[in-house]
DNA sequence: GGTATACTTCAAGTACATTTGAAATATTGA
DNA sequence: TCAATATTTCAAATGTACTTGAAGTATACC
């Protein structure tokens, strides 16, 4: 992943409404939700401010939509948050792996996934 | 890791001169590195600018300063490095996993650490 | 004490991000 | 075609971040 790419994401998630909506988006899986939804469940956030934190995080590629009718649907772009999170590891695990030392207990919590992928040697 | 403190963090990390200093203060580790030598090998930043990326990513929590002398040492935080990987990768786990695919590639490279870690079952 | 070195803090200017509400676009169904 | 729904786009206002250079603080050494 580019260091600029990764700058927009950060930039991206950065900002509190935007992580709320990659957090719902996530949790929502490739279904995702209607604008509409998402600006409900976001404490009913003025329309054109929620279509405005959806376009920067579109335009950083973490989240993509589609037209279903009147509705815009919105889902997590999963490769690209993975991407985030290996650039995030891989930037700071270069020499040394202190910063993994916490997302290794997370995979244990992880289900759904065949453990040899997570055998090393 | 509480949802500002996150957003701090990205905050920290989606400017450019200051993802930098963090990727040089990780592969620096313990030792940590001048102010004056970070500047020097940002392009020769001047010495007031690299202060006020240094003074965020302190607020952030993500490095920290000890004074040596004449100098002022600069040193990666890992706790808290390891703490925003684990926070993005659970923020994005509940539920399902696709967010940490990549990152499991990543262990793989890890050096010196204990295989038996990253062992699920 | 005085000077040099290493950095930080401050104030000003500039640039970029966010919110707001009104107007525009797209789609549906009567 | 018209009205209703779902959403975006636009322009203006406000707020926040960044850069710059000058002045300030801390330490060391003569």
């Amino acid at each position: 992943m580019e260091e600029n790419q990764a700058l927009v994401a950060f930039a991206a998630i950065s900002n509190q409404t935007r992580l709320r909506i990659i957090r719902l988006l996530v949790l929502a899986g490739a279904d995702g939700r209607q604008a509409g939804v998402i600006a409900r469940e976001l404490d009913a956030a003025a329309p054109s401010r929620v279509s405005f934190h959806l376009r920067q995080l579109e335009q950083a590629g973490l989240i993509e939509s589609r037209r279903e009718g009147r509705s815009i649907i919105y889902s997590a772009t999963f490769p690209a948050l993975s991407d985030l999170v290996a650039f995030l590891m891989h930037d700071c695990c270069e020499g040394h792996c202190k910063v993994c030392d916490k997302a290794i207990a997370l995979f244990a919590q992880c289900t759904g996934r065949p453990t040899k992928a997570l055998v090393v040697s």
